[in-house]
This record gives C-alpha cells, sequence and structure tokens, in this order.
DNA sequence: CCCGTTACTCACCGATTGGTGACAGCGGGG
DNA sequence: CCCCGCTGTCACCAATCGGTGAGTAACGGG
C-alpha cells in the first residue's frame, strides 16, 4: 500500500507536467538542460548544484554525469546555449537606423543593453556569478557570456567609426560596467548608491542619467 | 599517551602562532571577528559559515553562538566595524580642498573611491555578496556599507552644490555604479567588458576614461 | 581550601552535499 | 527467440554543514 500511494504521487497520469518522458535520452538531456538555466535564473548560482538540478530536471542526477560529465560539462552547456543570446536580442528595425553619430550609436545601445539586462534574470545571474567567483567553471561561462555580449555590441553597431581622440574602448567598457552594476543592484537590493531602482519612473531617471553621461563624452 | 600525541600538535609552545589565549574574553571575540573579516575578505562569501569562522579563529563555534548568537550577530559585528571605514579612508588634507567646482569635486571623488575599493577586498565582497544574494544577513550589512560610504561621500563633499539641470543623484549612482563594478570585474577576472584592468596602465586608462565621463555631465 | 562562575572543548545530531557502483527494464539486431 | 546495449533508478558512500547539550578547566571571592 506504501507503494500504491508512491505510485499515485510520482506518476503524474493527468499530473502537472503534460507527459512523462520515457526513455528519450535527447529529451532528458534538454529537460536536464532547461532545469539548469531555470534554476540558475531562478536561484542564482548558490544553490546551484547536481543534486538540485537533478530534483528540477525530475531525474537521477546519475544521467547529469553521464549526458554532460557532471556540473562543469552542464555549465558548459549552459554558455553554449548563450550563444543564442545574441540573435534573440536583436530587434530587426533598428529604428530605422538612421543613426546619425556615434554618440546617436551608444546612447541607443546603452539603453538596449540596459533594457536587455533587466528582463533576463539568467544573464543577470551569470553577471553576478562571474564577479563573485573565479573558477574554471565560472571562468569559461563567463567567457561565453562575454563573447556574446561583445557580438551583439558588434551586430548593432554596425560600421559606425568612434570618434578620435576618445579612448572608446575603455569609455564604453566604464559605460558598460555601469549599466551592469545598476542592473545588478537594482535585482538584488532595489537601489543603488541611494538610488531607488523599483518603479518605471525611477529606471527613467536612470536612464535619463544614463543618456547624459554618454552624450556628454560623445557630444 | 594519545594526550601527549595531541598536546604536542595542539599547543603550539613555539609554534607560528604567537601566544595562546588563555581564558580572555575579549581576546577571543576579537579574534573571532578578525578571523570573520579576513576569511571573508580572502575566501568571499561562498565558503563563509559557522564552521569556517571558528576553525580560523582556532576556536570552537559554540564561541560564536554565545558571544555573538550565531553568524547572523557575527556579520552585523562586521557591518558595525564598518563604520570605522569613514574615517580611515578620509585623507586629512584633500588636496588643500581647492576644489572650485562640482566638476572637480567629483571626478576628484570618483577616483578616490576607484582606489579605496580597489585595494579593500573586504569591501569587495561585501559588494559582490550584496549583488548576489538578498537575505536578511546581506540586507543589514549591505545597509551598514552603503551607509558607511554616503557617510564618507558627504565628508568628502563638503559643502558643494551640484549644479542646476542635472539629476545629480541619479548621475552619481551611476557614476559610482561604474566604479563599483569595475573594481569588482577587475578583481574577480582581471577585465571589464572586454578591457583589461591588470596593470597600473590599463587602470590609468579605466581612469581617463572615467574622468573624462565625469568631466562630460559635469563641465 | 572549597566552590561557584566563567571560558572553553568535545561529542554528537540530522540534513545535505558531490560522487559512484550495482541493478532494473525496455528495445532493437543478430 | 535471446541477448546486448541504452536509459533510467536506487542505495550507498564519506565529507561537511549548522546547531546543541553536556562536560571540563581555569580563575576569583569567600
Amino acid at each position: 500500500m506504501l507503494n500504491e500511494a508512491i505510485n499515485l504521487e510520482i506518476l503524474p497520469e493527468a499530473a502537472g507536467e503534460p507527459e512523462r518522458r520515457v526513455r528519450d535520452r535527447g529529451a532528458t538531456e534538454r529537460a536536464i538542460l532547461a532545469a539548469a538555466k531555470g534554476l540558475l535564473a531562478e536561484q542564482g548560482f548558490q544553490n546551484f548544484g547536481i543534486n538540485a538540478v537533478a530534483r528540477r530536471a525530475g531525474c537521477d542526477k546519475q544521467l547529469i554525469y553521464r549526458y554532460y560529465g557532471g556540473l562543469d560539462g552542464l555549465v558548459e552547456a549552459i554558455g553554449a546555449d548563450l550563444g543564442t543570446w545574441v540573435k534573440d536580442r536583436i530587434p530587426e528595425d533598428t529604428g530605422g537606423m538612421f543613426l546619425l553619430t556615434y554618440g546617436d550609436l551608444m546612447e541607443r545601445l546603452s539603453l538596449l543593453l540596459l533594457d536587455a539586462l533587466r528582463d533576463d534574470p539568467l544573464m543577470r545571474r551569470i553577471l553576478a556569478w562571474e564577479i563573485s567567483e573565479n573558477t574554471e567553471q565560472v571562468r569559461r561561462l563567463s567567457e561565453a557570456r562575454s563573447k556574446a555580449l561583445a557580438l551583439w555590441l558588434e551586430r548593432m553597431r554596425g560600421s559606425l567609426a568612434p570618434p578620435k581622440g576618445v579612448d572608446a574602448a575603455a569609455v564604453n567598457a566604464v559605460v558598460i560596467a555601469a549599466i551592469q552594476h545598476l542592473v545588478l543592484a537594482a535585482a538584488a537590493g532595489g537601489q543603488c548608491a541611494g538610488l531607488s531602482l523599483k518603479t518605471s519612473k525611477d529606471w527613467e531617471k536612470a536612464a535619463t542619467a544614463l543618456k547624459r553621461i554618454v552624450r556628454g563624452v560623445y557630444g
């Protein structure tokens, strides 16, 4: 009778999950990857482990070892999956693309990046992970992320050249740093350096300041 | 004889540690606090736990519960200790204080903050912790940190008023965000958004960009 | 000298972690 | 048909975690 009770719980005849996977390795692999990404996005890297992923994927952790070679391989798979971030995030029309100056471009890109990060919890968690740890795991993931981001920036930039006389690479790095930290701090505590970042009105203020800064450097 | 062997190992007659504390509660409390701060600064918040702190302090974890009421209290004590950060970090002469404009001031403050964070591993770890977690523990510590930083900024600012027409609070928050993220990313991976941040030459470039940005907004 | 308070250590608890070896069940190829 | 390989499950391991209760050793006042 104990078995019966367990069966009733375990087998979701018509329960939440639509159908039970049956000996479909591809589907299982996908489920594991999805579980890992979801777990990382929702809980962060603190409680990210083999057991937690397997629990969420609804399978045995042994399969993670078999199919991905452990957590490291799984993390690498997440990194590989990040390649799709670029094309998912490129709006087909970039506002008519009537971008006249490098300043126009950077202002637009800054705001786009801000919004893109604002509603991408997984990317945010990876970013926070990068900053907090320096293991090989994280380094690889970080590389994939920065590559994706760089590719995105390149695609968006087109062929507009930065003005002479300014170290555009350094300036842009500072601007990106600001954007990333604003989003991370907001997601974690709803504020940054005393500036509240909760309502959309708060974000308008931040965006305005950001625009002002970009305009200040690039005219 | 087993006792003898243990004694030889445990009691460092003339071993690494200078002297063994003997029934000095104050010293033990200080040792625990120092161990906690050191551990957090060196290892980060990942392996920060009761056992690790007690191990480093060279005492039983029970004492942490007794003297600090557990990890939470200990973290709070670290936060309280952060109050001294302000006066430790205020240079007596702020360069003669011949600061003419708000732009002069913010440029100077930005660089000072950058340097202050660059060589304060504990503050960096706390910053990273803030961004990665949102527990009550972290929230309190975060509050203490931001209060210390705000006080520091206020002390340094003096009575110079920001120019009208710009949302100085928002702009400054963005600048501070940039500084914090630059330092965190550099400490973790030696770069930020493709910009290498290892050599002092790298940092000069970053500082120049930062100055340019501040000058761009505040003229 | 004794005795109570204080400072401190030790041994243990249940839970959870990452990791591994053994086993069960289905399916396809010989 | 049988058997082998693939998919998936389960039971177990040592280590570590946070947390607690009981016990020990030094100190100080009477």
